[in-house]
DNA sequence: CCGCATCCTCATGGATACTG
DNA sequence: CAGTATCCATGAGGATGCGG
């Protein structure tokens, strides 16, 4: 008779505990939506297309019992915030992106993206990519807006509070293709696919 | 109407592709089991204490269908290895271990724990720690052997051949003690906890 | 024995409707 | 908007069978 709501491994294993509380289905997602900054319900119900509205419900709870999420109210309505220890789950997710990397060579399909999910796949697929004195640029697809920095310790991305000096335009599916090494950086500007500064975009890319 | 059989995010990410084939239940500790060396069906099956049958034989399957597992007919019988692509999860893997390791404070419980799983979290735990000149022992709990290997190029474990020149012969709850920072290395030599050389010993978990 | 395949039961996931 | 409630489909868990 165990505790009913709770499926458990059973194992002394730090990897089987992890999954114990986040491997159920969703639940990364989720926590990868949270990573550029905190959400509303139905921000992460349209996000994740196909989430199921009591499956989410029943996450975010158990995400917030775990210490994963905080779920905030706030004047304009509900929010959900990681924690820090939440936000932790950065480096395995990324590490686990990276892995998975040569599963988008099989094309795209009818598989939808969404450009937020750049927060995390572009500093994954720049890891070990350092610049001195730091770059910064914004990088705008699809009305989104994320500023990509490279400094000493590496890239990381953001959601930027003002609108950073300089900012690309392109449509996502180039944003994709170099990001997935499909094509260059030289090939991205020969093409004219970028408007902005390419100087910066290079400086970014090239490390 | 989906392909049968397979349930997909549907996403354009590199995080949700991978999820989509190592996601499911059990897959990763599956793959766990594997990091060490190559195992039986039947080994698999009393090391994964709960796991349906037929639920393993799909996801040993599934693996091999994704590239991630190899099956090999050897004269002693059936036997499942990593491809080098499925041992590249190792990483992420760590990662996520070291993530979850305050959940092991919690204390043990009515948990299994294996030593077999040692080879994953010591390496995973010490990550950052380096020696030159190398330091190597074994360590020895339950009857199972494992080799860790400290070098410039950080910690790994290791099934080994032979018997190495120094092994340390301990109760799993010392290590796993050692392993999560619940004890020091100086509290569990003082405790007369070890048989072996406790010089080695420190000079490995002391990086 | 080993390496699964089959069958059955019940927990979990998914789609939709509804509500404060 | 932010969920709950409901119902159905699917997957997990456990026992057993069965050929090599």
């Amino acid at each position: 008779m165990v505790e009913k709501g709770k499926r458990s491994y059973g194992q002394f294993c730090a990897l089987a505990r992890s999954l114990d509380v986040v491997g159920d289905r969703w639940t990364l997602l989720i926590v990868r939506e949270l990573l550029p900054g905190p959400m509303r319900y139905t921000e992460l119900k349209t996000a994740l297309d196909g989430i199921a509205t009591n499956l989410l419900a029943e996450r975010l709870k158990s995400l917030e019992a775990n210490g994963i999420v905080e779920r905030r109210l706030e004047d304009a309505g509900v929010g959900y915030a990681l924690t820090p220890w939440g936000a932790g789950l950065r480096e395995p997710m990324e590490a686990l992106g990276r892995w998975g990397v040569p599963l988008l060579a099989t094309g795209q399909g009818d598989d939808v993206f969404r450009p937020r999910w750049l927060t995390m796949a572009l500093p994954a697929l720049m890891r070990g990519a350092t610049a001195s004195p730091p770059v910064e640029l914004g990088i705008e697809t699809d009305g989104f807006l994320l500023s990509l920095r490279i400094d000493e310790n590496g890239p990381s991305a953001s959601v930027p509070d003002q609108r950073p000096a300089s900012v690309l335009t392109a449509v996502p599916d180039v944003v994709v293709a170099l990001a997935t090494g499909a094509i260059t950086v030289e090939q991205a500007l020969a093409a004219g696919e970028f408007e902005g500064d390419a100087n910066v975009l290079r400086a970014a890319f090239a490390g």
